[in-house]
DNA sequence: TATTGTTTGTAAATATTGTTACAAATATTG
DNA sequence: CAATATTTGTAACAATATTTACAAACAATA
């Protein structure tokens, strides 16, 4: 039973001020309730004493009862509507590794979604369609992979992107084919790299653009990067998830090839050739 | 400019605890901060004082004007017709390749998980954890960054696990170190490459066990794995999505770790040793 | 390693809010 | 119309919330 509904349904026992204060409540329900006990009174023109006595007799124990069912309620109307499958696996307890893993993947994944600002989704993708602008992937021990992920797709619907090598020893060598204006794609999870960051800096310096996917707490490439994307990895384990670092990795280059499709349409007709001359793939 | 908005553009400037704080009030957003300061601390675990300070660093006066801003938006949400709340991500609109992406991913995620057998799941966790057997990892042209990150995990946790080569030439070659009862991991997802599909018919001639990841239409590996994934890789674009591949290697990885905790704690000491000589990484 | 600056929390002080007691105002009844 | 009951608001009080001051913990730097 709602708030509202109780207001509604004890309406004809409350006096005259009472009604006043119920009215301007369902009126402009329920913000009105959100607000101090005199803010309320003061918007129905009644005393405090008067709410105190309406909210008590509406069975609340005081004002921050009625406070807290308001709140309670407004919880379950703003609530995600995105299903919270407690149950992902057919016939597997709850605490099996598959469900507890797919709950936390999802909840990264709503919550990384939430703090992403979609311009800066949008200005990456513009950023990185620009062809006059080439292309340098980076990542660390364990990002490694996503930036091997991201080279092996962009390398199909662009020109001129390049893997650093695997050494950090060779980054400042290979620094020196970045001209100013190209973009420098970072990998940087914690533990955060140090040579990671001196590299960054030395990008910045010579106004490399650079994109930084990072966690959410943030390696400290951020303040030399241009755009960042910050990916909750929380996991149940030691260990940290990547799943939503991927997620945007692949929905960029999907929106990428949105932008690009005319040049990707022919690259990747052009690939599929060269696949089926070699013969490496099965038909 | 929401509040919402205006704590991700100031997120990058805030300490840690602060973070903290911002990310409880936007995973839950705007209830989190529509209780008292106390609460809001509580549910963020930092102290009033924190929330004080983060409220005014991010412009407003004190608590109560931060709440009023929140209540203010909250009037202008709730008197708005549009359904907002069927969006992953805030102020995006459902056709917005986030928005899209993120339902693909994880309709993928569910069926995934309806159809995988979890007696295969528990199954292969035991095989990849028999330390006597040695693992061999490898993948195809795309999903080469997969098996780079599964190898990346396992080498952590175990000894013993082995790359094949990145060219196929060699493959051959390599499988002279592979023994009866050993572990070929192979990805294997649309189209399916020839040269996979002879290592693994040369591999299962060997009695090698061959764990595969593919995906819904299945490699034509199938008929050689000992075990195999299925992962459903629909995607909003012409591109496949691995997001599903991703989590269940990351799954695989955590329920290994629980099983093999007393040996992993003491390898990732070493490990942690070995990086804080090398001065490799920021503490 | 000592020094400095930054971050964070504890605890006291201040302000505000919620609650109660009581009296004035209003309505009700004989 | 007076007496009584009911309703309502004023003002004091108590409880709680917000803010500030300060000190401990921590990280950065020399």
């Amino acid at each position: 039973m709602t708030v509202a509904e109780q207001i509604r349904s004890q309406f004809d026992q409350l006096t005259p001020a009472e009604r006043e204060l119920a009215n301007t409540l369902i009126a402009n329900y329920p913000m009105a309730g959100l607000g101090t006990i005199m803010e309320l009174a003061t918007a129905a023109k009644v005393s405090t004493p008067t709410v105190m006595r309406t909210v008590k007799k509406l069975g609340f124990g005081g004002f921050p009862a009625f406070q807290n069912a308001l709140h309670d309620e407004l919880k379950q109307t703003l609530s995600d509507p995105i299903d919270k499958h407690d149950h992902w696996a057919n016939d597997v307890p709850a605490e099996h590794m598959l469900n507890q893993f797919a709950t936390a993947v999802t909840n990264n994944l709503r919550q990384s979604l939430k703090q992403l600002d979609h311009k800066t989704f949008d200005d990456v993708v513009t950023l990185l369609t620009e062809k006059e602008r080439s292309i340098h992937i980076v990542g660390g021990r364990i990002t490694h992979a996503f930036a091997d992920y991201l080279q092996t797709h962009l390398q199909v619907i662009r020109k001129n992107s390049h893997m650093l090598p695997a050494s950090s020893g060779l980054w400042p060598h290979h620094l020196l084919n970045v001209n100013e204006g190209d973009i420098l794609v970072i990998f940087d999870v914690r533990r955060y790299e140090a040579d990671l960051l001196e590299l960054a800096k030395l990008a910045n310096k010579r106004n490399v653009k650079i994109i930084l996917f990072t966690d959410q707490w943030l390696s400290p490439i951020t303040s030399y990067a241009t755009h960042y994307f910050s990916c909750r990895i929380e996991a149940p384990s030691g260990w940290d998830s990547g799943v939503v670092t991927l997620f945007l990795i692949e929905t960029l280059i999907s929106a990428m090839e949105e932008v690009l499709w005319p040049e990707t349409s022919s690259r990747l007709k052009e690939l599929e050739d060269i696949f089926d001359f070699t013969g490496r793939f099965k038909r």
